[in-house]
Formats: structure tokens, sequence, C-alpha cells
DNA sequence: GTCTATAAATAGATAGAC
DNA sequence: GTCTATCTATTTATAGAC
């Protein structure tokens, strides 16, 4: 039923080992992020690692076995970088700073998280695992310690921390997962404008401190 | 192959009225947005609907043809108010507010909206057809239009008009698709927090107008 | 316009040989 | 660890009666 935690033989991050299973995570992960759980198919993704269903099965038990390994090692990650940001040095809004940069990261390094990110958003996540859930939580708890730590700075101004969550790091998923898309077809639309990662990531950063900077034109809500 | 365009025999709005393709039309979107294109089933939408499976595919041809409807009716929608205030009087700023209270009234009304739109985006748009393309660019083009409009009136910085739009209407996407989650569900993880939308919508209208006016802190990037 | 019955393809999962 | 073959359920779509 659960799934094996170990990591690859060698000690390789997941996915990215040569081994048949780390073959397979890597296509679930891009199939997941491609067509979402439920049209995903074992049949593809055991084509695309290179071998047979049934070793699906044999090193994850089931689509949903599999899904969840590639949720954990996503959330996994996040989390902990996260954590590590918000207990380390500096003021808040290095801190958020460094929290832009490294959504940013893991977008770019998985590619599929921005994705699955989306769609479990846009479903309501009716195949999160509690663990998942859990670590999804952590995310949003380091969050509110940053803002909070700002706010005692007399940094940042009286906002609600879920808000300031919910304006940046949404954002930064959406342009990544669009970023996929305009690698793969050009545009959703057409009228393409491809932005640099960087230019994005550096108007992120000016967006989130113009939001929560005291004193700032706009009105403070 | 093409859906018929005619609207219902009394001239109700689509999806809302009692005729058997009004309540398919309506459960469709619902079921489309629960579970996504791929994993909606027309058994599901015909049951929801109180019809046979029959009758979906003599209103609108395909299980296709079907989601088309679903898509063009919320496009041409937005598509519509965005054009009409982009295209009307007042200032930049003004209509910037009215954009977000468009998307925002948009996603109420129309609960399947946001979803829909973050499967989209997540999937780099496979089953979108030209006519809905075009008129998702042109939402986009419209927004141009305001931003554009503002930095004339030496409103609004300099400002990639894209990072605009891509910084504003996905946090409005995404926390209404959060709403209809926390509704269903209590929230993605646990810790809801439920945030009523008149504040949501007062904190992304100060977040757009701090982003955009000029001589603000946190630098001009 | 509405239904039942069914065709034809594909899905996730398993058995058992090697 | 890895495979082929297969079971069973579900899927989209259609035929044809009323």
């Amino acid at each position: 039923m659960v799934n094996k935690k170990r990591t690859s033989p060698k000690g390789r991050p997941r996915g990215t080992g040569r081994d048949s299973r780390g073959g397979l995570f890597l296509a679930a992960a891009r199939e997941f992020a491609e067509r979402g759980y439920e049209a995903a198919g074992v049949d593809r993704i055991a084509q695309k690692a290179g071998v047979s269903k049934a070793m699906l099965y044999y090193h994850f038990g089931s689509k949903l076995g599999l899904y969840h390994d590639v949720l954990g090692d996503m959330f996994l990650a996040v989390g902990q970088r996260a954590r590590a940001i918000a207990d380390g040095p500096g003021d808040a809004e290095q801190k958020l700073d460094a929290w832009i940069l490294t959504i940013a990261e893991e977008a770019q390094e998985r590619p599929w998280f921005p994705p699955i990110m989306l769609r479990e958003i846009a479903s309501g996540g009716p195949h999160l695992d509690a663990e998942t859930l859990g670590r999804m939580n952590a995310v949003v708890g380091t969050i509110r310690d940053i803002v909070v730590q700002g706010q005692q700075e007399g940094l940042f101004r009286d906002i609600d921390p879920l808000l300031v969550h919910l304006t940046i790091t949404p954002t930064i998923l959406i342009f990544f997962a669009r970023q996929g898309v305009v690698a793969r077809r050009g545009a959703v639309g057409g009228v393409a404008a491809p932005i640099p990662p960087e230019a994005f990531i550096g108007h992120i950063t000016t967006t989130a401190r113009r939001m929560l900077r005291i004193g700032a034109p706009g009105g403070g809500a």
C-alpha cells in the first residue's frame, strides 16, 4: 500500500537515476504534469520509461502510489528549503526574496511542479495523501512566519499573511507552467511574448516589496 | 462537427435554462471543472443533468463539442466585458479596478471558470479551439491597452503589460478556485482560513496600484 | 426529443513464466 | 527484476425504437 521510501541505490536524488525505478519516476512526473492524474496512463508512463507496465506496479504498487511519490518528492524539497529560509538569518524582506527565488528554482528544476500544483488546486486535491497535505500546510506556515517577522520589524504593513502567500506563490507557479507550454506549443494563444525568467523574478520581487512596505501609494487597505 | 450556436428557446443565457440542453451544459461545466476534460465522464454529466447520455450527443455532437461550448460561453463573456472597460471612460487606474472586479464577478457567476482555466494553463490547452484561443488573446490585448493608457497618462511606471496581466489575473483565478475547494472540502490542507471575497478583491486592487504607481518604494525594476 | 442496448476501444491491475 | 498475456471495468460513441 504505502510506497517504499528508500532512495536510489547510489544515493542519487529521486527520478534522476538510470535505473528502472528512476526512469519510471521521471516519466510519471512528466505524464502527470501534462495530463493530470486521472488522464495519465500507466501504459504511457511505462512506455516513456522504456520498461514494461508490470515494472511500475513492482516498484510503486499502484498508479496512486506512484503519484504520491512524485508529490512527496516535490513538497519535501520545497518545504525544507522554505523552513531553512524562515529559520535562517536576515530580515523579512531578504527572506521573502529568498522564498521567491526558491519557488522559481524548484519550478525550473522540477518542471512538473507548477502544472501538478495547479491541477491539485483546480480539483481540490482529491488524491492528496495526509503526508503531502501536511507538507503543503507547513509551507503556508513558513510564509506566515516570515510576514509576521516583517511586521514585528516594522518593515511590513498590517496585512493577512495568507493573502501574501496567495499573491506571490500562485503567480510564480502560473508563470512557469505557462513557460513550459510556450516552450512546447508557442504560447497558449499565439501572442507568445516570451519573458525571461530573470525578468519575471525581478518583477515579482519588486511587486512583493511594493505590496508589503509601509507608506507606499495605492492605499493601505 | 461544429456545435450549434443558437441560444436557448426563450433567450436565456446558456446553461441556466431548465431545458435538457441547458441542464447538460450546467452539469458539464461543473464536471469539467471538478475533474478536467479527460477525466470528465459523459455518463456522469448526463446523470447529473437527469437525462440520458444520448441527449448529450444529440445536442452537442461530442464530448469535445460540449467542452468548446462551455469554453466559448466563458471567454465570450469575459472578453466582451474587458473590451467594454478598455474602450469606456475613465483613467487607467479606474479601468484596472473595473477589470479586477469583472474577473472576480465572472469567477463567482461561473464557478467553473477558474478551475477550467487553471487546468488549461497546466496542460497547455490541447483541446482549445481557434475561436477560444482568439478570445483569450483578445483579453490579454485589452489589458495591454489599459496599461499603455496608464503609462501615457503618466500614472503607471514603465512595466511590461503582460507582466501586469500575469500578476493580477492568475492570482484572482487561483483565489476563487481555492474558494470553491474550501467550500467543498474544508481547505486543501486543513488550515482553512476563509477569506471573504471582498477582502481579497480589496487586497488585489491595492496591490495592483502599488505595483503600478510611479515613485513607490521597493524599487522600480 | 428522448430513450435502451450495444459496439469498440482503452483503462488499471494481476498472474505467472523466466 | 523483468517480461507477456490476460482479466475486468469503464470509456466514448452509435443504432434504432418510440
